[in-house]
DNA sequence: CAAACATCGTGCGTATGCGCACTATATGTT
DNA sequence: AACATATAGTGCGCATACGCACGATGTTTG
């Protein structure tokens, strides 16, 4: 039961650290961690929707429009109308994005690094295993009942 | 090299799936995850400072000052003088507080077997332990360096 | 076709999460 | 005792994170 308490916490605490050593990495280039997310979700798949882009993060669409907002002022990313859905707007990396996006994965390095060594090999696929697992069971729980509106194919392959 | 990328983001996707299944869970009792988790600190302590309040969650200071203001107003805690230390303050749970917490504990319960059971027997406590790894690895490195004998410290370089 | 419904983006409000600068107090050194 | 330094709390600013309600547009159904 004491071990039934410790998961959340533990999870809480290993992701505040790991945000916190990320905002400092990457404050020398002007970038939050969350602002890396967002573009390195858009380096994997360009001119998605913003709520696609959303749902891969995962994050919140009212929270990624304003940081596409602010991406935008800083010329890191283009906004543009969809082609075929008036309605929606597709986000894109401008090529000060891409530039940007490259430097932080190389900034980011040791960050990942460092997770991997203290962790004895083979205990890193172990542990994004079981955090998918857990991530999974908090999540699809919503929807569990068959109700889908068409072909909803989760293609996230994290 | 792509597992080496994976572990953040599946950590970040794991925090926030609970972050947001527990803000639904406690959003009957007025309370957030994050308060719950002060509340559950206090707990286990009580007569916290704040500083040491924070390091325990583990939070930044001035966040849990504005929770402690927040969580004051709504009766739940209490912030007395410290006996000998005039700078600081203490943190308590109130009578309410601690009526408050026990609900809380119930009202998680489904959330965390649910994560649990996600699990094979025995995985639980793996994951706590590669999460604890981690994040140790992620907070100690700053200040592994001391071998200086305390004269001419400048540890923080920031 | 028209009405009902679903979906996209937007704007607003609340609550963290954290850094930074500032004041007040405590502690250590000379 | 005087001074330097460390520590506790505060206040401010910025950036998520999310829910909710709204208008606009797309899709389905009668």
């Amino acid at each position: 039961m004491s071990d039934n308490d410790r998961l959340p916490m533990a999870l809480r605490a290993a992701y505040l650290a790991l945000h916190r050593r990320s905002e400092a990495q990457f404050a020398d280039f002007g970038v939050t961690a969350d602002q890396f997310v967002l573009l390195a979700t858009l380096e994997r798949g360009d001119a998605l929707t913003q709520r696609e882009l959303a749902r891969r993060m995962p994050s919140d669409p009212s929270t990624v429009r304003a940081m596409l907002v602010l991406l935008e002022t800083q010329g890191l990313v283009r906004r543009d109308a969809h082609p075929s859905d008036s309605r929606a707007r597709t986000a894109a990396l401008t090529v000060a994005g891409k530039r940007k996006v490259q430097q932080l994965w190389t900034a980011g390095e040791p960050i990942r690094q460092q997770m991997l060594e203290s962790l004895k090999p083979g205990d890193g696929e172990t542990l994004v295993r079981l955090l998918t697992q857990v991530a999974d069971s908090l999540n699809i729980d919503n929807q569990l009942v068959g109700e889908s509106t068409g072909a909803d194919v989760r293609n996230d392959k994290l």
